[in-house]
Parts: structure tokens; C-alpha cells; sequence
DNA sequence: AAAAAATACGAACGATCGTGCTATTATTAA
DNA sequence: TTAATAATAGCACGATCGTTCGTATTTTTT
């Protein structure tokens, strides 16, 4: 095995049975770096192997098809997107501090993934037109926590945090055009303040749905 | 030539001096339609010849290379796009009435796009890790209709109809996110009702922004 | 320690990519 | 109508793509 490319451990805690495993946990992890800035499109065996100082069958042999790869790819980080903003935010009670706290935890990680990509942004767009299992794997992940998004929402409605007319998939709509939008000055465009303007429009868009009590 | 694909008229309006400039427009209009559904990085010489009923080099001619093909499209789509939504709404007089003929023309031009896809959006996607001339063109492209946007909101401020505290970056951040938040929610959800949100949602923004006099 | 199973490599495959050349058409100018 | 020119096709190239296969090496199990 090639010491110098392979050394240190995955960014993952993974429970490490055998050392197949753990190597495999490795290239999704190198994987998903790839992807999140090449796209899932521009993730490609041969340089993710190149990458990882392995053989191109090497990488191959642990997933049997490019596809299961991308797979692979999309779930990883689906869970890590779990982990880090979907199960924290559940801490808070239900209501106007937990959708908040979704939102900022959502934030912070798209602030920190701004000089890598979202998968789940790119993603959209490269497989918007292109049927096929990592298409709607891609579907499913973004729907799981979109319907969460709502949920929380609907929760802060039925709390009285929020107005009883407001309309959850119009704020869902808002709040998450935002982070697209996001995405797209701050990467394409450059726009350096625009980490602010998406946060104050978030904000604008709570405000106006807010009850007027307290 | 084979006539059973190239027959009928380009859709565009070309000033047909030799026959050459004539294929080469229909050209760049297949290549359009490829990299609408495809993305600019989907648009391949040998696809694009094939759809066209013509030989690989003789698509490639026209060009001298792939790059110049990409280029003639985000150039060709710049030029659609200028002449069916910038220029009617300057026939509008400066204020609320251009600004909303502008998003509205967008919008019409969005909606009809939807089935395809628009390559601001994707090509942003595409190109927001890719420096090089594509890139360059696509960032020009889209600088000069959000410059345009952000102008007529200016003067709609300036002529009294939108309100003189109102920040015009963050309505262009929050208009531009919602076209972008219709293409991904109605390509890639496919949820049917988020032209209906879309416009809701920008009216909104509008309605914040607007002054209090009649 | 030996046997079995898992893992990685190297080489090669057919396909497709962008891109040159050369020859043959089709168009335009004289 | 003929000469000059532009446009297209055909073929081949090196590179890279995903994928397969046989073999060597490691890891795990017995």
C-alpha cells in the first residue's frame, strides 16, 4: 500500500470491522471532496484512484460501477448532512428554536462547504434532466430534508411562534432559494457579502411570518 | 447534405450572407437546444453532429474547438435573452413599471425554459469551479442582466415608486434566488406549483419595497 | 502455521472524447 | 464557364472513459 497518499484516517467515524471497509470509507471520503467541487458528473474513477495513490481496479473493484459510486457518494453525504444539522436542531424544543436552529446549523455548513460545493445544489442541476437511481437518490435526500424544513415550520405554526395564515411552502420556497442563492454569488459571482444578504433575507422572511405576541 | 435532418429554417433571425454563416447558425441553434438539456459540459462535437445529420469534423470547422462552441452558445443564448426581455422592457418608462415588465418578461422566458433548462443557472453550476474563457463569458453575461435589474430598481426607487431606504443588492439577491428556486424546484422536483409560489414570492419582495403614496 | 477469503494491482478491452490532416465536394467570383 | 474559395466528409491520432480479468498479495479464519 502506498504510505505517502493513503496515510492518516478518515474524516468519518466509521466502525472499522474489516480493513476493506475502512479503505472504502477512505475513497468515498476522497470522493465526496472530488464531488463537491468537480460535481458528481466530474467525479471520475481514474482520478479519484489518482488521487488516493490506488489502481484504478482497485477503486473500482469496491463498488462494481461508477453509479454505485456516485451512490455511495450521495449517501455519505446525506449522512454527515444528518448528523450535522438535522439531529442537533432536534435538541431544541419544538417551534421557533428549532426551526432556527436548523436554519443556522444549515448555514454554517453552507458557509463552510462555500469554497467546495453543495452535492445536493450541484446535483439538482446536473441531474435534473438525467433519470436513473443516483437522480433519485439525489430526490429523495433533498426531499427528507425539505419535508423536515416544513415540519419544523408547521410545528412553530401549531406553537403559536409563528402566524396562523402563513403559508409553509411559500417560507420553505423562500428559505431555501436563499441558499441557492447563496451558493450561487458567493461561488460564481464573488460576491463577498453575500453571506450577509442571504442571512438577512432568511431573517426578513421569519420576521414576517412571526405571531405579534411577546 | 442530408435533408431528412437539416430541413426547415433556424429559429433565429440570421443575416444570411454566405451559406456557411447559415449552417453555422443552425448549428449554434442544435447546440443551444443540447446544452439547454444536456449543460454546456453535455454539449460534445460528436453529439452535436449527429443530431445534426453531419460528419464530426465538419461541425468541429466551425469552431477550431470545443471551447469556441461553448462559447458561440452562452454568446447566442446572451443575445436571445437580451432581445426577448431586455430590450421590450426598456420601452417601458424608468421606474416600477420597467422593473416589473423585466421580471415578468424573465419570468415568461423562465417558464418556457423550464422544460429545457436555462444555462445562466446550470452553466453557473457548471463553471463555478472551471476558470477559463466559458466561465468568463457566462459570469459577463449574467453581471450585465443583474446590472440591468438592479438599475431599474435603482430608478424605481430614484422616481419615487419603490421606498428611499430600500437596499436594491438585497432585492436583486432575493429576485434572482426565487428564478433560481423555480428552476430547481420545477426541473429537479418537478413540483407543479412553484411557478405560482415563484411569483407570489417576488411580488412580495415588490410589495415590501414599494412606497406609500396612491 | 496453514488454508481460505478478501483485497489490490497491472494490463487490456471497446467506446468516446477533442482534434488534426487530406481529399472531395459545393459555393462564390471572375 | 471557368478559376478560386469555402465547406464538408472521411480517416486516424492520442487520451481518457468505465469495465473486465487474471494474478499477486495481504488479511482473516481455522
Amino acid at each position: 500500500m502506498n504510505d505517502t497518499t493513503l496515510t492518516g484516517t478518515p474524516q468519518v467515524a466509521v466502525a472499522a470491522t474489516s480493513k476493506g471497509a475502512l479503505t472504502k470509507a477512505m475513497i468515498v471520503d476522497r470522493a465526496l471532496k472530488i464531488a463537491s467541487g468537480q460535481g458528481l458528473e466530474g467525479l471520475t474513477v481514474g482520478l479519484l484512484a489518482e488521487a488516493l495513490g490506488m489502481s484504478k481496479s482497485g477503486v473500482f473493484a469496491h463498488f462494481g460501477s461508477r453509479e454505485e459510486l456516485q451512490l455511495a457518494v450521495v449517501r455519505e453525504y446525506y449522512k454527515r448532512f444528518e448528523a450535522r444539522v438535522f439531529q442537533p436542531a432536534l435538541l431544541e424544543p419544538k417551534g421557533l428554536a428549532r426551526l432556527q436552529k436548523m436554519i443556522h446549523l444549515w448555514m454554517q455548513t453552507s458557509i463552510q462547504e462555500l469554497s467546495a460545493g453543495c452535492i445536493f445544489i450541484s446535483g439538482a442541476v446536473e441531474f435534473d434532466d438525467r433519470p436513473g437511481p443516483v437522480r433519485d437518490e439525489l430526490v429523495r435526500s433533498v426531499q427528507i430534508w425539505r419535508a423536515a424544513l416544513k415540519r419544523a415550520i408547521e410545528q412553530a405554526v401549531e406553537v403559536g411562534d409563528l402566524k396562523k395564515d402563513c403559508t409553509p411552502e411559500t417560507m420553505l420556497f423562500q428559505i431555501y432559494s436563499y441558499v441557492q442563492g447563496l451558493h450561487h454569488d458567493a461561488r460564481f459571482l464573488q460576491i463577498s457579502q453575500s453571506v450577509d444578504i442571504a442571512t438577512q433575507s432568511i431573517q426578513q422572511t421569519i420576521d414576517q411570518n412571526r405571531s405579534h405576541r411577546a
